[in-house]
RNA sequence: GCCGAAGUGGCGGAAUGGCAGACGCAGCAGACUCAAAAUCUGCCGGGAGUGAUCCCGUACGGGUUCAAGUCCCGUCUUCGGCACCA
């Protein structure tokens, strides 16, 4: 036999599957079991990059994996298209973005097929496709006719740099997702989404979907769950007189006889609504707009000095005591978590600690410990269960008890209520930019906001040459008057249309779904085809998508199940979190990175098999793994030892010598695919060709056994030794079954312990009793019990071990 | 600070509580060769011993168990996420 050519082979197969598409999958096909895999698509950027192979590879294997064991498999691909990138690249060199994102689809499209991936070419999508966010649009008119979308005017996070909103999603750190800028807060008319309604619905398919616990951990924390008690302040001025009251949310209501002083954000509304009884009014203005001008980042890390204004003239009554106490501003009070306002306990809370030691306030102490140089905060008192003083009849009481009791009495007295409180945010929505969906909304002076009729989507972006926000912020589309001057859907009348768009994530958001039906243009797809391919079944990405647009998925999912759009709440069922490559600087390697070898060098040199194989067996699928050559060598050596097969075969049927390690393999094999731990299957494939080497020969039916298991992480060089030798294509062939009984060989050998520490190795039958054994020991090992000792106890793990305790 | 994951040869990394270091790289020795490359064979955690073998060894200190890399408690380190969330 030759030697490999990959070069040739390689394309040969490549071309043979653009044609033939054998990859494509079949709607309604009930003679087998359906299998979806969706690996996260391509954000179109430009070329793809080691990461690609990282995350795709895996979830290629167990899409051919699963074909051969009789699956009708899903396997789509497509492109997140509305982001950064093609508008970057609109404002920096003027190229259309559509023009970017087409060339863009080509790339990856190409590419993918030089790394052997087998999507289904047919399914394709591409967000920024009219056909594809008319769905993207018409999902947006279901939110806003279920009210579940919402303009308003707040206080969000912007990025002063691409002169955005930004949701906190997008924000992670206090950073611009987009561009790394600090954000800051800004007032502004915001489209919301209510995704904070959704966050116990949320918080339950965290816990069906079957995924790692770090990122469940990371999830739950992003939503932020908290249950505790909203408590009811009287506010009274000067002469105590009451005017409003002002409710606030504590965990920790049993420290409620030491609040010494109320806070409020300097957002809330008081300050504007009793501005007339607050005595230092300009130094509260004064205050909230320096507030205003701090980043949220800077307001974040700058937590060891806090600062504050005292709203003079106003007063909070304490509901547990009818205690009289001042009420402050404060920035590290978030106007947009719980209700804006908290009750400070100076002793048992670190950051009123603080701010009482800064402002001169009294701190009371209602919980025992030592309160003078710090607080004793909840997590301490709650762990010691410590006692409660100066708190009336509660006094003396453990804190546990006390927690409860406390609540029940307040409850009772109609000042409190138990609440759960979520972290997360409704979802800001609306993007100051040009390459985004366009918002399906006019506004009339007669009617207000007025959806447009479903039946005039896509509502199109139109084509502009000016990319760039006007000087006010406003988004580019703005300027193309002809667009936005417009006629009232409902009455008629002159009208002008939204100009801000979606956010790049609106698009990822559903493209699950598109993927069974991506040709519909009645529907975002059939009911009766989503409920076939139901949900996906194993989606692999990375894991920096994880508090983002796997949150976001889950939330349209919800949505989009309880409008009768789709058949399940769950839109996964398995998550699988892929590592890094990261280069030698130990950094990770990307689209954005200078500091990564191309795949395409690789692929060139050593061609796509060897490629896989080795990005593969670098380490495991959810580690970050170092790129390196080093090690590439043990790979194409074992590409070579394979080929050479080929000139070993003797005989037809599977050998007795053979039959164990086989049927190992094939149950190694499927497993390691179904899990993604394509780094110890390699490593079985390597150790059986190595034993086929040692015995010189391999039979017919072991060969083709073998190339069918080896062919999901390789499946060029299979393909063709398989048309060589058996003369036929290997993908329509089946994988091969394992039998129990030759799993493990007759004739085993039991490693012997003395006291824990292995001494010796008896090979016996596999069914051999503990006496049979004991007895073996007793007369043919005597020797491995130590002169003068005695065996107390004897253990045989049936097929595994022995241990012998001697005294 | 909080939450999570991890720490195993020179290196990448394997090990349902049951033979630690699979598989591979690098290295060393040998074969082939005029020579080199390629390939093949053997060795390859540390220590003692001619040797069979023995002792130590999975970040560190304890514990549970007949048996611990794996489980429990404490400490240290690294990485990731969140971070004034009341």
């Amino acid at each position: 036999m030759k030697e490999y050519d990959f070069k040739k082979i390689e394309k040969k197969w490549q071309d043979k599957w653009d044609t033939e598409k054998p990859f494509r999958a079949v709607d309604f096909d009930t003679t087998r079991p359906k299998y979806y895999v969706l690996y996260e698509f391509f954000n179109i950027s430009g070329n793809l990059h080691m990461g690609h192979l990282k995350g795709t590879v895996p979830a290629d294997a167990l899409a051919r994996y699963k074909r051969l064991a009789g699956y009708n498999v899903l396997f789509p691909i497509g492109g997140d298209a509305f982001g950064l990138p093609a508008e970057n690249a609109a404002i920096k060199t003027g190229i259309n973005p559509k023009d970017f994102v087409a060339k863009g689809m080509k790339t990856v499209t190409e590419q993918s097929k030089l790394i052997g991936l087998s999507f289904d070419w047919d399914r394709t999508i591409c967000t920024s496709d009219p056909a594809y966010y008319k769905w993207t649009q018409w999902i947006f008119l279901q939110l806003l006719k279920n009210d579940k979308a919402y303009k308003k005017e707040g206080y969000v996070n912007f990025c002063p740099k691409c002169k955005t909103v930004l949701s906190n999603e997008d924000s992670q750190g206090g950073k611009c997702d987009r561009c790394g800028s600090d954000v800051v807060q800004k007032k502004r008319w915001v489209w919301f989404l209510k995704m904070k309604e959704y966050s116990q619905k949320l918080l339950d398919n965290v816990d069906r979907i079957e995924m790692a616990d770090n990122l469940k951990e990371a999830q739950r924390n992003w939503i932020g769950k908290s249950e505790g008690i909203e408590l009811t302040f009287p506010l009274v001025d000067e002469s105590g007189n009451e005017f409003d009251k002002v409710t606030v949310f504590t965990t920790c209501i049993e420290t409620v006889y030491g609040v010494s002083f109320v806070l409020l954000a300097p957002e809330h509304p008081f300050v504007k609504k009793y501005a007339d009884k607050i005595q230092n009014l300009s130094d509260a203005e004064d205050y909230c707009y320096k507030t205003s001008l701090r980043s949220e980042f800077d307001r974040m890390s700058d937590v060891k000095s806090k600062t504050g204004c005292e709203l003079k003239g106003i007063y909070a009554i304490n509901p547990a005591n009818g205690a009289k106490v001042p009420v402050y501003l404060a920035d590290f009070v978030l106007a947009n978590y719980g209700t804006g306002a908290v009750m400070a306990v100076a002793c048992h809370d670190q950051r009123d600690f603080e701010f009482a030691d800064a402002f001169g306030i009294e701190k009371l102490q209602v919980i025992e410990g030592d309160c003078a140089e710090r607080a004793v905060e909840k997590k301490e008192y709650l762990e010691a269960d410590s006692l409660m003083i100066n708190s009336e009849e509660f006094t003396g009481m453990h804190v546990k008890e006390a927690k409860a009791a406390i609540a029940d009495k307040l409850v009772g007295m109609g000042a409190a209520e138990r609440v759960t409180n979520f972290r997360m945010q409704d979802w800001p929505f609306n993007r100051q930019r040009y390459w985004g969906e366009p918002f399906p909304v006019v506004f009339c002076d007669n009617c207000g906001t007025v959806p447009l009729p479903e039946d005039e989507l896509p509502l199109e972006l139109p084509y502009t040459n000016d990319y760039l926000p006007n000087e006010t912020g406003d988004s580019p589309l703005s300027k193309v008057t002809e667009w936005v001057e417009c006629s009232c859907p409902k009455c008629g009348g002159k009208a002008v249309r939204e100009t801000d768009t979606m956010p790049n994530w609106a698009g990822s958001s559903w493209y699950w779904l598109r993927y069974i039906d991506p040709h519909n243009e009645s529907a975002l797809a059939d009911i009766e085809k989503l409920k076939y391919w139901g949900s996906v079944d194993c989606y692999t990405g990375g894991t920096e998508h994880i508090t983002r647009h796997v949150l976001y998925a889950f939330f349209w999912q919800n949505f989009l199940y309880e409008i009768g759009a789709v058949p399940s709440r769950d839109p996964f069922i398995r998550k699988m979190g892929s590592g890094l490559i990261l280069d030698d600087q130990g950094k990770k390697m990307s689209k954005s990175s200078t500091n990564g070898v191309s795949p395409l060098e690789v692929l060139d040199k050593y061609g796509a098999d060897a490629t896989r194989l080795h990005v593969h067996f670098l380490g495991g699928y959810e580690d970050n793994t170092p790129w390196t050559y080093d090690g590439i060598k043990g790979i194409t050596n074992f590409i070579d030892n394979v080929w050479r097969l080929q000139d070993m075969i003797k005989g037809d049927e599977v050998s007795e010598k053979h039959i164990y390690d086989l049927n190992r393999l094939i149950k190694k094999m499927g497993e390691d695919y179904e899990d993604l731990k394509l780094n110890t299957a390699i490593a079985a494939c390597m150790k059986f060709v190595k034993g086929i080497n040692a015995d010189g020969y391999i039979t017919r039916e072991e060969l083709r056994q073998f190339l069918i298991m080896l062919n999901p992480l390789a499946p060029h060089i299979t393909s063709e030794m398989y048309e060589n030798v058996f003369g036929g294509e290997l993908i329509n062939d089946k994988w091969p079954e394992y039998d129990e009984k030759y799993l493990v060989e007759d004739t085993v050998e039991i490693p012997v312990q003395v006291n824990g520490k292995l001494r010796d190795k008896v090979k016996v039958d596999r069914a051999i009793t503990a006496d049979e054994i004991r007895k073996l020991i007793d007369t043919e090992y005597s020797s491995l019990i130590p002169d003068g000792k005695s065996i107390v106890k004897f253990i045989y793990v049936p097929g595994r071990i022995v241990n012998i305790v001697v005294k």
